[in-house]
DNA sequence: AAATAACGAGAAAACGTTTCCCTCCGTTTT
DNA sequence: AAAACGGAGGGAAACGTTTTCTCGTTATTT
């Protein structure tokens, strides 16, 4: 039925070994049985079972990624660099959206884990003690992607999210703002939504601007909860005249909450986030964010578990990538 | 070092057999015994090999995901659906991005195969005869996921995009417009590309509109290809009225040309398109577009698979899902 | 020319499961 | 009470490779 390495080797008039060699590039086969091995290959069809191999050898040259959800533009950017520089070093990739619920990440860790994976790429929400455990039980190098454990025991790349924000929010100070409201994400996201809060607290506070509860509203990360606590801020009776979006999507929902209002960005409000997720410079007016190098921190991540399968000694095991200012059109002066 | 389903036997007294048996849920266990399994495993943290299962049972629960580009919405929604299909029937997704390249699909159609994946799920560009042939070595199912094979040979689910784009056409006809540009994708790409044109086409003939090769030209999908071609429309002497656009990302970037021009949507010019990108209602003003299902037709090419894959027969190998249009603002009588 | 090294290739033991085929034993059937 | 049956579990082959030894054979060194 299915052609076997052993039927290559009878095939060609050789032993298993040398048609191994020969598929594997094992230098010690004399070019001219080589020659008949691929031969006997090519005349029989046979493809070698990575399965078979990955048991032989320990190793499946596949990586396991577990991702909130590959449907959401910002990780799916990230998947896209991971994969591209995976593909680079012939590894595959078994990709697993986990929605950032602990259950379930814990879940496809380990089937990850008994698909043999040569390495783990974590993409979720906070890491628990619960996570650290389950990394503990796996034999292969994992490194954290787009987020971090707080110990700060495990490889990780990342932005600083509080700097990203903090940057974001001094960029609106400087502009004369200091009425800003923050559209938050949950507090309990340790990245997207405390690290980001914090940026702003502080820079706030560094500008001697007291910060109201007020002016803080919690938003799910999305287009239109951005859009709902945009709604509630043009209704205070002293409204803000600039907003810091965690999120770009909740950014966009509340520039549009506030062109549909009749007020204008950035002439009425200004309005600044972070991620630079392609829409943003797809909108009007074009929205001014820090970006966050989504590509590249697959990337990086991904090249990271290269060398950590690799066994080479790695220097830095938390990287944190630079983040920048793009400045467009919906931040103005007061 | 790894504890192994030996090591598990020899703890709980019992066969390497009956330790299989229990582990896959096997009823011809005593409940006594099962449960000493289930300590030993407790006590060893044993984690089952999916690789050696693999070999011994001819089976992974892996299926291969070939997609264009991960990071562009439309197949991460189409991925979506896929993985949560996959999923619930207890499979992993290998995913592999080709950009529509055919060389890049062929390689991991063959590295997917070696890796012995139970089934394979096609998103791509043009199906040739060498794809055909490829597919044609694999003793696992395939299903082509939001394409086609010419000859309809290979099980598929997708839209008609034809009869989408004819839709789309016909509804610009019906608010009055009679001169209507397409920004079309490139006519080599079966779906996409020349069947949204023809669409088109016979939408215009049906009407007793003369098709005008002026009044058609090609982008690449993207928001600046639309931005672009639209500027051209708008500096033609007879301009259109309105615009159908192959996607929604052109339309986007039609309408923000148009706006920049100081032109108003729908005012001055209608914009239509199809897909139903999240972006669309994003958008001032928001997009009329015909949607396509993208995790729809995710969702159902997987469970397509999962059939062919449990040697179900089929009754229809073949499926096309319906389209449907969302009327928002971008479309006004002429 | 003898000794040594290097090369090329084969035999067979892993790798960690599943699964087929038995056996044993207790229960039901007749 | 004998025969038949079925449930529970064991033994061992198979799955398709890689890899470690080992052994000739050919080159190289002295």
């Amino acid at each position: 039925m299915t052609v076997t390495i052993y039927d290559v080797a009878r095939e060609a008039g050789v032993s298993m070994a040398t048609v191994s060699r020969v598929v594997n590039n094992n230098p010690n086969v004399k070019p001219q049985t080589r020659k008949k091995v691929f031969e006997a290959i090519e005349r029989l069809g046979y493809r070698p079972n990575a399965v078979a191999r990955g048991l032989a050898s320990k190793k499946t040259t596949t990586v396991g990624v577990v991702i909130p959800d590959i449907s959401n533009s910002i990780f799916s950017e990230v998947a896209r660099g991971i994969e591209d520089i995976a593909n680079m070093y012939h590894y595959n990739i078994i990709l697993c959206n986990a929605d950032k619920k602990k259950e379930k990440e814990i879940r496809v860790i380990n089937t990850l884990l008994e698909k043999q994976v040569d390495g783990l790429l974590f993409m979720g929400g906070t890491v628990t003690e619960e996570h650290v455990q389950a990394f503990k039980t796996s034999s292969v190098p994992i490194v954290l992607c787009g987020t971090t454990d707080d110990k700060s025991l495990i490889p990780s790349v990342d932005i600083d999210h509080e700097a990203a924000a903090h940057d974001a929010v001094k960029l609106l100070i400087g502009q004369g703002h200091r009425k800003i409201g923050m559209i938050s994400g949950t507090l309990q996201d340790p990245a997207n939504g405390y690290a980001r809060y914090q940026g702003y607290r502080k820079a706030l506070e560094e500008a001697g601007i007291p910060v109201s509860e007020e002016l803080v509203r919690i938003g799910n990360y999305r287009y239109e909860s951005g859009y709902e606590v945009m709604k509630y801020f043009l209704e205070l009776s002293d409204r803000p005249t600039a907003i810091f979006a965690a999120t770009d999507e909740m950014a966009i929902g509340a520039i549009h909450a506030t062109q549909d209002r009749g007020f204008k960005v950035p002439e009425d409000v200004s309005v600044i986030s972070v991620d630079n997720i392609r829409m943003a410079s797809m909108v009007r007016p074009q929205l001014t964010t820090v970006a966050q190098p989504m590509y590249d921190i697959g990337a990086v991540s991904m090249r990271l578990l290269t060398k950590l399968m690799n066994k080479e000694n790695v220097d830095m095991s938390k990287v944190l990538l630079p983040h920048e200012i793009i400045e467009r059109k919906s931040v103005a002066h007061v």
